[in-house]
DNA sequence: GGATATTACTTGTGAAATGCAAGTAAAATA
DNA sequence: TATTTTACTTGCATTTCACAAGTAATATCC
């Protein structure tokens, strides 16, 4: 087990070396939100991100621990890849940014933000629960 | 007035084009919460950033409406960078992932985590106070 | 059961971003 | 007037990224 060597030891930079880069929350965002599971459901994300980027960021989540993979029962061909208890505890994270955005720029999915804006902690114990939920199955 | 061309309409996909690369989130993290205001500041930060990408960044802070930059009155060889409105609303943003990496990762600056663990509002409050303050010198 | 399709990748290549070192112009200080 | 400080820019090597094509293992179709 060897130490990850880190610019510094604020909290925030860890976040950022792990989580700072222009995919990563995305892939997050489909899990959490979009409820993809697989390589091929990433690759059809709202972005399209590149199979050899999406490949290398996958890894990386495994490896920060945010997620799981395991091989799906039902197709030998396909890898299921799951949030793990940290990776769903980024759901306050996303949203902030999310609300953030939404607050100062033009963008879509209104439905959402209404939702979170309307009552937040409700909004993040349904992601929970959703989170539970599939993984008890 | 020119769009910016995004990948998608998703709110989280404008926070990270704006946001989502190795340093902008510490360099706002130096204005927020240690009083970074000059180019010479910034540059002293823990983690060590290159001239030329702290210029970039710093560009393009501005250009997204998150920093200004004026020159200070009192040196005519500085300028001064400030957050806008828009910037401070990151505070959460940034409190949140802070409260992650210090749930999940070895941290240090465990006097600010306890301080944010202890009261998240009281804690935003602070961060806004301090800005408002600052701005109105 | 052999051909075809699907899934999760890897590989190759050019373009862009990053990191490091050195240099520069304008203003302040000695 | 000479030196220092500040906020950068420039050049170059290295790394990362994006796009296109290819591959191995498994599943499906006829």
């Amino acid at each position: 087990m060897r130490k990850i060597q880190r610019r510094s030891g604020c909290p925030l930079n860890a976040s950022v070396e792990m989580l700072g880069d222009r995919w990563s929350l995305l892939i997050i965002r489909d899990m959490m939100l979009r409820g993809s599971r697989t390589y091929k459901e990433f690759l059809q994300g709202y972005e399209g991100i590149a199979t050899n980027i999406l490949a290398d960021r996958l890894r990386k989540l495994v490896a920060h621990g945010i997620v799981t993979a395991r091989p799906d029962p039902s197709d030998g061909r396909k890898l299921i890849y799951l949030l793990t208890a940290k990776g769903i505890d980024l759901a306050p994270v996303l949203t902030e940014m999310v609300l953030w955005a939404a607050g100062h720029e033009e963008t879509g999915n209104q439905a959402l933000i209404r939702q979170m804006r309307a009552d937040k902690e409700k909004f993040l114990a349904e992601v929970r629960q959703r989170w539970e939920d599939s993984r008890s199955r």
